[in-house]
DNA sequence: CGTGTCTGCCC
DNA sequence: ATTCTGC
DNA sequence: GCAGAATGGGCAGACACG
């Protein structure tokens, strides 16, 4: 298929707010494109050139894209800057300059090649590689015709904004076999356990929902994190879920350890499914020392500790451990611990979808004595008010707050439904911390904002005893 | 080789 | 991360 | 109630450029 062609189909779904007719506009789309094209045109459509936890990444975004479509369509920077403030969408100030730009370089260009492209532009790194990188965009700007560039220069910003995401996009594969949602569920399931788009498009393309039920999860390939929901106090937790167990709120980050015990390889992964087993090695032994199995995913929160005090670290220290090179050094300064609190699979089972208890039984019975590893604690409590007491302890702890998970809950990748409930301070209902702002300045808006003409307020406090006016947040 | 700008990823 | 909005 | 699209602060790293 054409690129302008898929242009034209993401521009009337563009246009359109119903999902039913996204998804059936998609669905269509999907039918007419071959099992070469299907994966391609789904990554594209997710602002990307590969699945999610591949580190591909343009390393472009709207200050390049600016520069390579001035440059393709030799517009003046400034007069582009204004139409831009105008318009508000990069996407639309680029086909508008391109209605009045004609080049003799303009061809139709199959979906696959412009991938290629944009693949080899994302892969661009080194010395020179950023006037690469705008070249490349540059050439396809000139080449292809207006829609298609606006939607082109949005694929590196990761901005489509067309109104759908991952959720529709296995409605719409379920719509293309049947016609209806009916094998959403099924397609789901598949793309918790292998999270990439275009390969299960690919998958139900080639051998239909057979193929898809033949997807279960595999070491290291990353699982969809669970999320939680958010209350803001013990009665509301109880009415919700009842009975329920609670964990402390570690302020760290989220890692998914995948360990094979005969290969002696253990990979970790954050919750955008990042590979980030280099950045941790201690809790890379520490999983190799302090587990019982073979073939283990496990989950928990990572978070620094003072190595004279042994207290948690707050996230502005730990995230300083988020780094690619004087990794050992940083290690001694900043050393971790890894509170675990899931099991999703071990030696051939997986426990998805069994209930909480389950799950936690036997994550008990895998985790060797404290040490780089914490089993993390946890208390079953059945009262509003005793969850209130457990909140303000584990604040009072410099927490950040407590997890109630129901104790039948599966493990429900991504953020859907009630299984989770996280309660922070921020949001309990005994804390009143406003204060007074005056409105120092605004943003003016991007997308939607444009027409509104205000995107964030910058709010600010007086400082009586400098006599001067303090910025304190933007608020959006 | 140091500095500034931009980007991506954590929350 | 939080917050808002249309469906 | 949910999915999606807006928005925040702050850190490390990659390049460009002088």
């Amino acid at each position: 298929m054409k690129f302008s062609q898929l242009a034209i189909y993401i521009q009337q779904i563009d246009k359109t707010q119903s999902r039913l007719e996204i998804t059936r506009l998609l669905s269509e789309l999907y039918l007419k494109l071959n099992k070469e094209e299907i994966d391609k045109t789904i990554y594209l459509m997710q602002g990307r050139v590969a699945p999610l936890f591949d580190p591909v990444e343009f390393g472009m975004a709207e200050k390049s894209v600016i520069k390579a479509a001035v440059s393709a369509m030799q517009i003046d920077p400034s007069l582009f800057k204004t139409k831009y403030q105008e318009i508000g969408d990069i996407g639309k100030t680029v086909e508008y300059f391109k209605n009045q730009y004609h080049s003799f370089e303009e061809m139709d260009l199959e979906i696959i090649v412009v991938f290629e492209q944009l693949q080899r532009l994302a892969k661009a790194s080194g010395n020179g590689s950023q006037t690469l990188k705008q070249g490349i965009l540059s050439l396809l700007i000139r080449q292809l015709n207006a829609v298609s560039c606006c939607y082109l220069v949005r694929i590196p910003l990761g901005i489509l904004r067309l109104g759908f995401s991952d959720m529709t996009v296995l409605d719409a594969l379920s719509w293309m076999l049947t016609g209806d949602k009916k094998l959403r569920g099924e397609i789901e399931h598949a793309y918790h356990v292998l999270p990439d788009l275009g390969m299960i498009g690919k998958i139900v393309k080639k051998d239909g929902i057979k193929g898809i039920k033949t997807i279960k999860p595999k070491l290291f390939t990353p699982i969809i994190m669970m999320r939680a929901e958010r209350l803001s106090s013990g009665e509301e937790i109880i009415k919700q879920i009842g009975r329920c167990a609670i964990e402390p709120k570690y302020d760290g980050f989220r890692l998914q350890a995948h360990f094979d015990r005969k290969l002696n390889q253990v990979k970790l992964y954050s919750r955008n499914l990042e590979e980030v087993s280099l950045m941790f090695p201690d809790i890379v032994e520490g999983i190799k020392k302090q587990i019982h199995g073979d073939k283990i995913i496990i989950e928990g929160e990572t978070v620094g500790f003072d190595p004279k005090t042994g207290k948690n670290l707050p996230f502005q220290e730990t995230v300083q451990r988020k780094r690619k090179y004087d990794i050992a050094e940083t290690a001694k300064t900043v050393p971790l611990k890894f509170f675990v609190f899931e099991l999703l699979y071990i030696d051939g089972i997986s426990y998805l979808s069994f209930g909480f208890e389950k799950r936690r039984e036997k994550l008990t019975q895998m985790i060797e004595k404290n040490k780089n590893l914490v089993l993390a604690p946890q208390k079953i409590i059945n009262d509003g008010k005793l969850i209130e007491t457990y909140f303000d302890q584990a604040v009072s702890d410099g927490l950040e707050g407590i997890m109630a998970k129901k104790l039948d809950g599966i493990y429900q990748p991504g953020a859907r439904g009630w299984n989770w409930i996280k309660f922070k301070r921020s949001y309990s209902s005994k804390v009143n911390d406003t204060i007074d702002c005056l409105v120092m300045g605004y943003d003016l808006g991007k997308g939607k904002r444009t027409g509104f003409g205000i995107g964030a307020f910058l709010a600010g406090v007086y400082d009586e005893k400098n006599e001067q006016y303090l910025t304190v947040a933007k608020i959006g």
